[in-house]
DNA sequence: TTCAAACTACGACACGTTTCGTAGACGGTC
DNA sequence: GACCGTCTACGAAACGTGTCGTAGTTTGAA
């Protein structure tokens, strides 16, 4: 009965809801003019049906007390970017996160080295974890 | 003048190329037989025509000589993982690989007490070299 | 009041992906 | 030599994505 969604954001929108998880909810206007800023070179009304196809998608929250309507993400970077992973890993690596692990610290460019401590955190904290 | 390919086949692609990563060179009926044993319900000719499609993208090679043709795959599993890997880094991770292995390494399930191990190896060589 | 600027809505198109049906070629068997 | 099963080739349909043009509405200012 939940009709969760799928959480899994096309390009495109993860362009947009960069912009939103960085500044907060804006409006089409705001959103555009930053995908612009970064490089895009699509129209206004591309960014508008985008963001109507994302609200169908459940992917923003769309307030339409004012005649520029303000979207807001919907969805959190962190729930998105575990999706993507876990995607990849049961996609790509055979469920095996270590797997992914291992091809994305031997790619380019390599972590630095107050990355390389935090992961070295995280590890640890796995280790002494008792739980299955 | 390379004419270097993108190396990001799509979800069916990466079906087929996982048998014949892990089978070797294959017909389309084995391959389609081995689909259906993943428990894929597709027909025949869909297979063949996603092994033509491949094979027009260069993410395969074809052997013509007998009737049924002999398909392989044209692209490593490594250098496939890596160009996801590396696509989804700076897609949805600002290019930081390290954010992206902490999403990893926080998800379900776990990595194994092995795989924990191998990645401490890892991490240890990346922090001894001392290339940029 | 009229007008221009900015906004939303909607339809349409091009493209890629995935699926299949049908047609035609080939090869062994009776 | 005819036939049946298997093979490849090809076209087409359904769907999602990304793009835009156009139409219609709203708002504030001249």
């Amino acid at each position: 009965m939940d009709s969760r969604q799928d959480l899994r954001p096309t390009e495109a929108e993860i362009e947009i809801l960069k912009v939103l998880w960085e500044q907060g909810p804006a409006t089409v206007r705001d959103i555009h003019d930053a995908l612009v800023a970064r490089g895009h070179r699509t129209g206004y009304t591309t960014s508008l049906k985008l963001l109507q196809v994302m609200h169908g998608k459940g992917l923003v929250l769309r307030d339409e007390s004012q005649r520029a309507h303000r979207f807001a993400a919907a969805v959190s970077r962190g729930a998105t970017e575990r999706a993507f992973v876990g995607d990849l890993i049961h996609k790509l690596f055979d469920g095996s996160a270590a797997r992914l692990v291992l091809q994305a610290l031997g790619g380019e460019p390599p972590a630095s080295t107050g990355e390389l401590a935090e992961i070295r955190r995280l590890l640890a904290a796995i280790e002494k974890e008792p739980r299955a």
